[in-house]
DNA sequence: GCATATATGTCAACATGACTGACATAAATT
DNA sequence: AATTTATGTCAGTCATGTTGACATATATGC
């Protein structure tokens, strides 16, 4: 694997005008939405690098068992809802039950996820995971609830507040962001 | 479309267990680690649905262009740090050249991006968008400006303060967060 | 100046995870 | 009895990542 890593930190002496020009000039030119522009171009960077990173550790997790960043969504979400139905987590992925269909028939083969028919509606399907589905949710998870836990503690309380407030915000739907009510009292 | 949400907070008469089972069995249990497990897996949440939501209303925007994400994160990135290099790029995207490669031949024949050759060091290629590439990068993270800014307008000054310190807090590399600094003051 | 390292590009093969479209089955609902 | 809903499946395609090998031009170190 090439080592593009390396080149990180010593930050390419050969590139002079990498990451000022534009702002700058902006801001020369006394533009009052500079700030405004600089803090929202921020924002979507911050999610960007914490994202990439968020998912890095748990996907090489997942690479040794032949599984990608998909069956650990269905293995995050089947562990957080036990006995969840089919179109519920449809519903969360918002992907194609075609999508799905792949990921999830691979999970049950291999033996992390099984399926019982609904009591009141036969139809469904509801999802719970095995002893070893749930092993393996705890140990991708583990690694992104110690790095939460980790920015949480560094940051602070008041700094979590404001935290989910504005991840609540960019979130679309009610419906998702009911998933956050009265829980963390 | 259906409501997998009722299911939430407990209606769903198909499906009795699902949602709060395993948060109340342990609250009921006294664990005191429960809130700070809820906590964490909020965020967890908090930042799948923040990223999906956040890319998805440019992923409308790019398809009809025939163009993908992959696209949209290299036309942000020339976008903001006009000139930049392709190492530099493939630094920040943490993607093979061989990845990049294709996303940026693409984007220069389409008339989308310019590669200059460096002065100082005539092996770089130094990347800028050309005025149909600035004119899509306005559009695409115009959609993501307003959705950030709308977050932040309705969360108030220290919920932003708040957001930044946990999502630095996130990020693996001091590189990485080394690209915030000095700039929001 | 020669050897080596670096920045970039390219060919080829492959895996994953998304998509569309079409069709099937069983069970619930009207 | 007809329709809708929950689920599954087959087939094809596309976007985006991967590894490995090799090529070229330029810069740098001795």
């Amino acid at each position: 694997m090439t080592d593009i890593n390396s080149s990180k930190r010593g930050s390419s002496p050969s590139s002079p005008s990498l990451g000022g020009d534009r702002h700058r000039s902006a801001k020369a030119g006394g533009n009052p939405l500079f700030l405004r522009d600089e803090e929202l171009r921020q924002a979507i960077e911050l999610l960007f690098y914490a994202y990439r990173d968020f998912t890095g550790e748990p996907d090489i997790i997942l690479a040794e068992r032949d599984l990608g960043r998909a069956h650990h969504r269905v293995i995050y979400f089947v562990g957080r809802y036990p006995g969840m139905t089919v179109s519920h987590l449809l519903d969360i992925l918002k992907i194609t039950k075609q999508s799905l269909s792949r990921v999830l028939s691979q999970l049950m083969a291999e033996g992390y996820i099984r399926q019982d028919q609904g009591q009141e509606d036969r139809r469904q399907r509801l999802l719970t995971l095995t002893d070893k589905g749930a092993e393996l949710e705890r140990l991708l998870t583990e690694t992104q609830r110690k790095r939460i836990a980790r920015a949480y503690r560094n940051a602070g309380p008041e700094a979590v507040e404001g935290f989910r407030d504005v991840m609540l915000g960019i979130i679309s739907g009610d419906a998702d962001r009911a998933r956050f009510e009265n829980r963390g009292e």
